[in-house]
DNA sequence: CGTATAGTTGATTAGTATCAACGCTAGTGG
DNA sequence: CCACTAGCGTTGATACTAATCAACTATACG
C-alpha cells in the first residue's frame, strides 16, 4: 500500500541479477520451479531458448510490479517469494484476486491492459519474459503455447472456485477453504501440511475472502478456541484437525 | 432444476440437426457467430475444416448439457439461445459462474472433469466439437490454438471482475453491474441498449450475484422506484438512466 | 525505548438473509 | 372458455451474520 506511488524498479536497473548461475545453491529450487512453472514439459533445448528472453530481478516486499490498466508487456514467473494480485474500486475497496508463490506465473491480460495490480508480499525473486519475444517463440514452440493455454485454464478453474467461495460461503467456510488451499499448495511444493505459512497480512486475507480484517481475526480466534487450528504467531497456522477443516471448507 | 436427473440428450440422437444448411434463414446469424465465436480470425478453409468436426443440436429449456465432474470431452459453441454455468455446494447452495449467449463458447476443463454444470435457460441451438478432434486440428492450425487461448484469457478477465463484484460490491452495485454488462453484451450483438432481455429467472440472477431472490427482487423494485430502470415484465428491463447505472456499477 | 503498524477484542449497527404470505402469470384440464 | 393449479415474483416482518466504530495489545522498527 505504501508503495502505491513508487515508480516500478526497472528490471535492467540496479536490482537485477543479470546472470542466472545454474550452479548456485538455488539450483535445487530452480528444478522445482521448472516442474511447476511454464517451463515444465519443455525440452532442455526449449528451456534454454526461453532463458534467452528472460530477465531476473529481486524485489523488496510491498513492491508494485505493475498496475491494473498498464500496458501488457511482460509475463512474470516467481522463482521465490510471494505476490498478490488485486483490483480496486474507485473508493478504495479492494479485492485480492490471488496469492502467488514460487513457480506461479502471472501477467496475462488483454489489449485493455493488465486487469489487476501485482504487488510483492515478501522480498521476491522474479523471472520476466517479454510478451513480444514470447509470442515469436510460441510460433516456433507449439508446446510453449500449449503450456500457456493450460495454465490459463487452471487459473480460470481457480477463479471459478473463488467465485463460489465469495458468493456462497460463510466467513468460517471461507477461512477454512483458504487454509486448506494454502496447505495443499504447500504440499505440492514439498512442504509439510502443517504449519502453514501466512506471509500475507490479515488485511490481505480479508480482501481475498471478501471479509473485513476484524471478521478474519475473529474467525481465526474462533477456530483456535475450537482446537481446529493453532496460531503460534500471526504468520503461521498449525492445522490440528485437517478433516474438520476440509469438511468446513466444502460447506458440510 | 427439474432436469437434474434427466440423462443428457445424445447429440447423435433425435434432436440433432445433422446438416448445417448454410443457405437457411439462420445464415445471417451464422455470420455474426463467426465474428464472435472461435471461428473468428480463421480463414474460410480453416472454418470448413472446423465444420467437419462439429455437430449441431437443438435443446429445450432447462436442459443439462453436462455436469460438474463429467469427463471433459467436448467444447460447445452457442449458435442461438442462453446457457448458465454453475457450481454447487453439497448442501445445495449454488453459484452461477456465468450466463452465455449466442457466439459464446464453453466446455474448457482439466483432467478433473468440467468444473461446472452447464444448463440451457431458453431453448438453445448448440455446436459441439470434440476435444480430441479439436486437439489434432490445433496441431495443424496454430491460429485456432491462439484463438482458444485468447478466449480463455477473456473468460479469466471476466471471472476476475466477477470476483470483485462478489467480494466487494453492495446489492445495488451488483444488480447495476449485471444490467450494464448485459446491455453491453447485447450491443456487441447488435441489439439496442434498452430494453435488456432477462431470459433467466430471479433465482438465477441471485445465484449469479451472490444474493437471495428476495434481495434481487427488492433491489429491482428500488431501482424502478428511483426511475433508473423500468420493468415492463419480469423478463425485460428498460434502462432509463444509463449514466447513473454505470456509476452505480463502478461503485461511485 | 518510543513510536508506528498489525492484530485482537468488544459494543453496536447495518445490510442482507430468512421466514412467511400474497399476487401474478402461464399452462392444464374440465 | 374459464376455473384451477403450480411456479415465479414481490412484499413484509424479523433474525442474524458480518460490518463498523472504538479501544486496546502485541509486534516490528528506528
Amino acid at each position: 500500500m505504501g508503495s502505491l506511488h513508487m515508480p516500478p524498479l526497472d528490471f535492467d536497473g540496479h536490482k537485477i541479477d543479470h546472470v542466472a548461475n545454474l550452479k548456485s545453491p538455488q539450483c535445487r529450487n530452480c528444478d522445482i520451479v521448472r516442474e511447476i512453472a511454464f517451463c515444465a514439459d519443455l525440452s532442455h533445448d526449449e528451456v534454454s531458448r526461453l532463458a534467452t528472453v528472460r530477465c531476473h530481478a529481486t524485489l523488496p516486499a510491498s513492491f508494485t510490479i505493475f498496475r491494473e490498466g498498464d500496458v501488457v508487456d511482460h509475463v512474470y514467473s516467481i522463482s521465490n517469494g510471494a505476490v498478490k494480485l488485486y483490483k480496486l474500486l474507485p473508493d478504495g475497496r479492494r479485492q485480492i484476486i490471488g496469492f502467488l508463490f514460487s513457480g506461479d506465473i502471472f501477467g496475462l491480460g488483454t489489449h485493455d491492459g493488465y486487469c489487476y495490480t501485482a504487488e510483492t508480499i515478501t522480498p521476491t525473486h522474479l523471472c520476466r519474459f517479454s510478451h513480444r519475444k514470447l509470442d515469436s517463440l510460441m510460433e516456433e514452440m507449439p508446446r510453449l503455447e500449449r503450456r500457456m493455454f493450460s495454465m490459463a485454464v487452471k487459473e480460470l478453474v481457480a477463479a471459478q472456485e473463488q467465485m463460489l467461495l465469495l458468493g456462497r460461503k460463510t466467513a468460517r467456510e471461507k477461512v477454512a477453504t483458504f487454509l486448506v488451499k494454502l496447505a495443499e499448495r504447500g504440499v505440492k511444493m514439498g512442504l509439510p501440511t502443517s504449519p502453514v505459512a501466512l506471509p500475507m497480512s490479515r488485511a490481505d486475507i480479508a480482501d481475498y475472502l471478501g471479509l473485513t480484517v476484524e471478521t478474519v481475526s475473529r474467525t481465526f480466534t474462533q477456530l483456535k478456541r475450537d482446537n481446529i487450528i493453532g496460531l503460534p504467531s500471526s504468520g503461521h497456522c498449525v492445522l490440528n484437525d485437517w478433516d474438520t477443516l476440509r469438511e468446513m471448507a466444502e460447506g458440510t
